[in-house]
DNA sequence: GTCCTATTTCGAAGAATATCGAAATAGGCT
DNA sequence: AGCCTATTTCGATATTCTTCGAAATAGGAC
């Protein structure tokens, strides 16, 4: 993953009423939650919560699908797991992330 | 952790500034980084360097340490555990996040 | 004490964000 | 067609962020 992206992710996950929502459909699985569903649990404005929801699917964390009049948003888990990855991935490339890798590369 | 704290951190790690900086800091482990190598490596201005850093510290995803006239700079890795952990723990915890787990769901 | 390097703080300008209400659109029901 | 609900787009405002250069501070060397 590149680090332009990574850090539009981020970014779209450093807000916390979409940090908040994003969870709601982490938790929801692939179930997913409607709009509506959202926007009562939230308490926000629909039309605050389209603009940040826009935000999340633009980064790819989050996507949705028409079922009728409503729509369903899921949260995208492999792109959740590429992001945590790119966290944790290079740590300690140039040197030793615990005790144990550094017995390893000693 | 709090969904406010994490929000702040993945807000602080959501400029590609940051990220940048930050990766840089997780790749080097435990040695950590001055700062001068910091600045000199994103080639920006040291007062942006230095506000970017304290953002950082603010979260608690970085730490710093003073070394005679230079300050070394470190990843927190317990923090980006923690904050790694906040956005996986909870995955699907409504639902089921794979195959396997929708099985031992049922 | 004076000087030197390393780093932060201050002040400012421009860009981006968060939030809302009002109006517009999407999709389906009667 | 006409209507109803669900959701988005528009427009506006207040707040926050990013970035820089200049000036101030921290710590040590001579």
């Amino acid at each position: 993953m590149k680090l332009e992206q990574a850090a539009k992710q981020l970014e779209a996950l450093g807000n916390p009423t979409r940090l908040n929502l994003y969870r709601i459909l982490v938790r929801a699985g692939e179930a997913g939650r409607p709009v509506g569903f959202l926007q009562e649990s939230l308490g926000i404005a629909a039309s605050t919560l389209s603009h940040h929801l826009h935000r999340l699917i633009l980064t790819g964390l989050v996507s949705q699908e028409r079922q009728a009049t409503t729509l369903i948003c899921r949260a995208n888990y492999p792109m959740m797991n590429d992001l945590i990855g790119f966290l944790a991935d290079e740590c300690c490339a140039d040197a030793a992330c615990n005790p144990a890798a550094e017995d390893a590369a000693a």
